[in-house]
RNA sequence: GCGGAUAUGGUGUAAUUGGUAGCCACGUCAGACUUAGGAUCUGAUGCCUUCGGGCGUGGGGGUUCGAGUCCCUUUAUCCGCACCA
């Protein structure tokens, strides 16, 4: 009987739909694991090989994890709101809900086909209005909270408008934009609406006028991490900075606890240290320098305030509030200029220009607070208004953009640490002894900076602080397909919907495009307001919102009443595995920490963090095949052949070539044009020339999984994923190869036969038999531990070939569990073949015997003068004394030695031997 | 500029973590069975060689009896951040 994997895949893939075989419940008698995919976005292009790779892997990990007794919640869903379909709607007219359905269902035929362990009862889609509900519910408590900085947690507002009544803001350390003070009765003066203004500069979510990414194209505002190289990441049109009311989540209060959390993570270094780096911690000053004829002070930020003395000018963003006050009259027209044309600049441009110095005088001065000597402040754009304060002292000696200010405008620069040459540029001196610096001469540059902030805080001239990079995340698009707000509004002042009121359903709206205002699709709707009139917020929610908090409803995907119950959550906790790609690493993988973070401290979740382990599996790129037609004609050139030719290199379909040999009968049916090509063959075979690129359409690489499903069967698809190379490394897909995993799951099939008939042996297996299959246990499950995929599927291969022709129940029975969680379709066949009535996911995995393993022997090494010449075992018993003895008298080791007595014979660790002449 | 990662046969990779480099596959070559093979099975396959051996893990240096592995240095590629004060 053959391998009938089309059979078996079909068979078992609907046993275990009608048998509910993956549906998981809670069961505190047994330890829980979670496993987690980052669910998919459902574009219409569907799945390519790529896709699938991690999902395999967790997959693997998950059913390993089933076998070895513990209840295992791996669950899917899709992350269906987004630009992608709302494009698409708008070029067709087509509802997103109807193409995002559609794809949906396209997604889950391709996946159902690949035997993935998932419990499909608890799927999710962000955009069905019962999981949203829990989005906007979310979004509202952020609404209704604070940052208590003294606490390090998030509190209720109405507690801090008790503070504010009783005494103003004497004694709160709150998270806001802007450092405000006010006493208990200026607050109680005020109107609503100017104590609600207030409100939103605490808020953990919440509205203000800020710098966006504005992007034209799509009639849109864009999170940091949507951003790249001043285009958009969907899309990659221009983006540009623009001042605009917009709703916020206060990340940014969290960026300490976001900080600290990762040292307990298990994530990949590379990944925490882009989380780290995102976040931008840095420790420095703040000063508040005297502006020469007035009253008010400007404040900085530095890291190096040991630099002081060699401050010669300050420079200001061109965004920054006081532009206007520090320009005096006659450098007005100059200013406004400046600031008109870098306004007008694109994020892009900007970026582009980076290395020319532009910049205009102001006119105002301000006081060196060490030397006393009056400085005069610039607007430049090389400083930028979104980080510190916006504004710079600047210390042309040791920094290369103030040194380059510096020389183009003619300004003094004054070193003030030993040991650079100035002509040839600024140098940091991140080291070394300073110098002109009065009272810090001599010192050593640390010593410097900590003696600075002393220095500073006891003159009364600002105090320690520290900065960060990471910003408050924009939090509303001007979209269409997005969760709304549960906001309406009276005049200008927002006003959260009541919980009970969730969800606030999307309305359907005719064009999903902006209105000729300009304002977003919402606006079409008619009577897009509360029952009493007041408007709904008119902006969705942006991509990740949806994508926030996923993780938790999938323990209580069906609450009504909660986004996940006490039991579920306190059962399941948080995600034991994560699976994903690191492009999330500064967008999903941050705004989760926050947001669960958040409901840590509301005490919804019990866990801090959501996901204690990640692993990021690498990109797979396509591999694209050409071929070469003589110029001018309809020929075709092999590769080997074709310098002899002036030849034109064509994208050939890789689904058309088998290891670099084109079906040249394919190739003629592929398109038209080459239905009479003719070929110029090497060896009668036609082979084709290859490239790795990015998989694409237009390249003609992309390898859909349902092709490989049909040719050669879901297990051979998982296996090979793994086998291609390590799972977290990026490679290209290989086609070629797949035959040896096929193969290999052939070999294991007819194990179990024998001239067609099933049947094992029953007889006892040999000691060899038993150390192999024990060997290849131990290997197989330390590999998966450690998500050293392909090397497990080595040591399968490995395990055949050591085995030969064995047809022994005590070895293959194991076997079959072994591999069930690479290959469950074949696993299951068999199994139930070897008289199971249950299905193998309900099988014990197999455990290895030390017994079968230790060696009582221990093969040593000998090198003589640092040369290995042979190998000898020795019993592990022996003392390195007696190894010593044995060894010099082997006739071996007598022939290297040459009758010559061993000056030192090196023993280490009772093991490793070495023999010097 | 700062930070992270990678570099091993024709190809994908492996290496008991400092101990015979190249496991397992792909490909190639040879053979067997076949009317046939893009099926199956067996064997060979890092490079050079005067067949003694020599050389080999991007380059150079070091530590060590011994280095793909540790240290220094350098090059190349990929990724992240970037006028971040």
């Amino acid at each position: 009987m053959d391998y009938n994997f089309k059979e078996i895949e079909a068979k078992w893939q609907r046993q275990w739909r009608e048998n509910h075989t993956y549906r998981v419940v809670e069961d505190p008698a047994r330890p829980k694991f979670y496993v987690l995919d980052m669910f998919p976005y459902p574009s219409g292009a569907g799945l390519h090989v790529g896709h699938p790779l991690g999902y395999i892997a967790s997959d693997i990990f998950a059913r390993y994890k089933r076998l070895k007794g513990f209840n295992v919640l791996h669950p899917m869903g899709y992350d269906a709101f987004g630009l992608p379909a709302e494009q698409y709607a708008i070029q067709t007219g087509q509802h997103p809900a109807v193409t995002t359905e559609h794809n949906v269902a396209r997604y889950r035929e391709q996946l159902d086909k690949i035997g993935f362990s998932f419990d499909w009862e608890r799927e999710v889609r962000t955009c069905d209005p019962a999981y949203y509900k829990w989005t906007q519910w979310a979004f509202l408590k952020m609404f209704g909270h604070w940052y208590d900085r003294t606490r390090q947690k998030a509190r209720p507002i109405e507690e801090l408008t008790a503070a504010f009544a009783a005494h103003g803001t004497e004694g709160i350390d709150a998270a806001c934009t802007t450092e405000m003070h006010f006493t208990a009765a200026e607050w109680n003066d005020w109107d609503e609406a100017r104590k609600e203004q207030v409100l939103q500069n605490y808020r953990l979510a919440f509205r203000a006028d800020t710098m966006v990414n504005w992007c034209p194209k799509l009639g849109t505002v864009l999170a940091n991490d949507e951003v790249r190289d001043g285009l958009s990441v969907r899309g990659g049109f221009p983006v540009e900075q623009k001042r605009m009311k917009q709703w916020l989540l206060r990340v940014t209060a969290y960026a300490q606890r976001m900080l600290d959390g990762l040292d307990r993570l298990e994530w990949s270094d590379s990944l925490k240290e882009i989380q780290r780096n995102w976040i931008g911690r840095s420790v420095g000053a703040q000063v508040f320098f005297d502006i020469a004829g007035s009253e008010k002070k400007l404040e900085i930020f530095t890291t190096r305030p040991d630099t002081i003395f060699g401050v010669t000018f300050m420079v200001i963003a061109p965004e920054h509030e006081w532009v206007v006050e520090l320009t005096t009259p006659e450098n007005r027209a100059a200013v406004e200029a400046y600031i008109e044309q870098a306004r007008k600049r694109s994020e892009r441009e900007r970026i582009a220009e980076t290395r020319r110095v532009s910049g205009v005088a102001t006119g105002s001065y301000a006081v060196n607070p060490f030397t006393g000597k009056k400085i005069p402040i610039y607007v430049s754009d090389y400083v930028l208004a979104g980080y510190g304060t916006g504004a710079i002292m600047a210390v042309p000696a040791h920094d290369s953009r103030d040194y380059a200010f510096a020389r183009h405008f003619g300004l003094e620069i004054v070193p003030v640490v030993a040991g650079g040459d100035l002509e040839k540029g600024s140098y940091d001196a991140k080291e070394g002894r300073m110098i002109n610096s009065d009272f810090l001469n001599g010192k050593d540059v640390k010593e410097a900076i900590a003696l600075m902030f002393d220095e500073v805080e006891r003159r009364g001239l600002g105090k320690k602080l520290v900065n960060y990079r990471l910003r408050d995340a924009i939090f509303s698009r001007q979209r269409y397909w997005g969760e709304p707000f549960p906001i309406y509004y009276k005049g200008d002042t927002a006003y959260p919907l009541d919980e009970s009121k969730l969800p606030l359903e999307l309305p359907p709206v005719a064009d999903f495009g902006p209105t000729e205002q300009g304002e977003p699709p919402l606006a079409r709707v008619k009577n897009w307001a509360t029952p009493e009139g007041y408007p709904y917020e008119l902006s969705t929610m942006p991509g990740f919102a949806g994508s926030s908090a996923y993780y938790l409803r999938y323990m209580d995907p069906h609450n009504d009443r909660a986004l996940v119950s006490r039991e579920a959550d306190e059962y399941w906790r948080s995600v034991d595995l994560y699976v994903g790609g690191i492009e999330h690493a500064t967008g999903h993988l941050m705004y989760s920490r926050f947001w669960n973070m958040f409901l840590y401290d509301l005490g919804y979740v019990c866990e801090e963090e959501p996901f204690r382990k990640l692993i990021n599996q690498g990109m797979i790129q396509g591999r694209s095949n050409f071929v070469y037609r003589v110029v001018g004609t309809n020929k075709f050139v092999s590769l080997g052949l074709k310098d002899q030719y002036e030849t034109q290199e064509i994208h050939v379909d890789v689904n058309i070539v088998k290891n670099d040999v084109l079906d040249t009968e394919a190739f003629r049916r592929w398109m038209p044009d080459f239905r009479d090509a003719e070929f110029i063959l090497e060896d009668g075979k036609y082979v084709c020339g290859w490239a790795v690129e990015k998989m694409s359409k237009s390249m003609y690489n992309v390898v859909n999984p349902d092709y490989i499903v049909d040719n050669y069967g879901a297990d051979t698809l998982r296996m090979y994923e793994m086998f291609l190379g390590p799972l977290e490394q990026s490679k290209p897909w290989d086609t070629n190869g797949i035959d040896g995993v096929h193969k290999f799951l052939r070999r294991f099939w007819r194990m179990f036969f024998r001239n067609g008939t099933f049947g094992v042996s029953d007889e006892p297996a040999t000691e060899k038999e038993l150390r192999t299959l024990h060997k290849t246990i131990k290997k197989v499950s330390e590999d998966i531990e450690n998500f050293s995929f392909n090397t497990s599927v080595a040591a399968f291969m490995i395990c055949l070939n050591e085995l030969g022709d064995c047809d022994k129940r005590q070895i293959l029975e194991p076997l079959t569990v072994l591999l069930a969680p690479f290959a469950p379709h074949i696993a299951e066949e068999l199994w139930s073949q070897l008289g199971h009535t249950t299905s193998v996911c309900d099988a014990a995995y197999p455990t290895y015997d030390e017994h079968y393993l230790v060696q009582s022997t221990f093969e040593y090494p000998v090198s003589v003068n640092g040369k290995l010449r042979f190998r000898k075992e020795y019993a592990l018993s022996m003392t390195p004394s007696e190894i010593q003895t044995a060894v010099v008298a082997e006739p071996e080791a007598q022939k290297w030695l040459d009758g010559k007595a061993p000056k030192k014979v090196i023993v280490v660790a009772g093991k490793i031997i070495n023999i010097v002449i």
